[in-house]
DNA sequence: CTCCTGTGACTACGTATGTAGTAATGTTCT
DNA sequence: AGAACATTACTACATACGTAGTCACAGGAG
């Protein structure tokens, strides 16, 4: 699932991303228009912070005539999955639970997004305790499947 | 309360601080000790990492006769709280609940894990809902289990 | 056709980071 | 005391990152 999970989109880069995302094959220029209006960088930065994604892969280019033209080859939640994965690692030694126990204990959430949190959560087992049921049964289901 | 926020402790740097927090006033050697077993560093690097880490302000130290001795002058919890900050600023917006989200709708979670989860949420749920008792919002959870 | 503008390729450079070596000085063991 | 080891200070160095400049070419304005 994670073809490339070493790939590691620093902040800078991350802002340039956010411009690539919103629509498929642009320029350069309509990439750094979109980026200038958001921080203010010369657009040279800009150029090599692209340049240095598609190193990277994580933009792919290709030639239209004169023209060169960017696309994301990942995708938002790829990288955010990622970085998640990177940050649960390092400070939760990859251990998700007490990554979110932490943050339900000790940091300020209002009732709204705990009640919030708690309902996701709810779903979440629902939908993972009817997959563990039918599996511990031994029952002949189709095969487990992920519901995305 | 962040009196520090833009405190950035790095990777390696993280390995070290780990053993800084277990236990207060060690010598280089204890650190490095701890640090060793976890990591194959040399031990100049670790102390390196070490005198980064002073430069930085995230470790004091103190002479006690002939030995300097180092205690953490960050906690863990403001660390986490920091990068959680920084991390959920970049790919979040700054929700600090869509950051939750995420995990429970995206990453891998037993059952079991769901569970102490919610009743660790439950908790902390009605500990604020005494509090400010008014401000009742979302449906009470039919499924809630009481804690073990 | 010539000149300007946009663009890609390459280069530059200071700071951060991970890793570790040398010099000097303090401590301990015999 | 002298050897051996520990510890701090200072130095080194490759790679990454953020920022941006130079060179050369390609296509449109006049």
């Amino acid at each position: 699932m994670n073809q490339r999970s070493e790939l590691q989109i620093t902040d800078a880069e991350w802002e340039v991303m956010l411009s690539v995302w919103q629509a498929e094959d642009q320029t350069a220029g309509e990439i750094i228009a979109r980026t200038e209006r958001l921080r203010d960088r010369s657009h040279r930065t800009i150029r090599t912070l692209l340049a240095r994604l598609v190193e990277k892969r994580a933009v792919d280019v290709h030639i239209d005539g004169s023209r060169h033209l960017y696309r994301a080859a990942v995708t938002r939640n790829e990288c955010v999955r990622s970085a998640a994965h990177s940050f649960s690692e390092r400070f939760f030694a990859g251990n998700l639970q007490s990554l979110l126990m932490h943050f339900v204990e000790n940091e300020t959430l209002s009732s709204e997004e705990l009640e919030e949190l708690r309902q996701t959560l709810d779903e979440r087992l629902a939908k993972q305790s009817q997959t563990k049921a039918s599996q511990s049964t031994g029952k002949p289901t189709s095969r487990r499947r992920k519901t995305q």
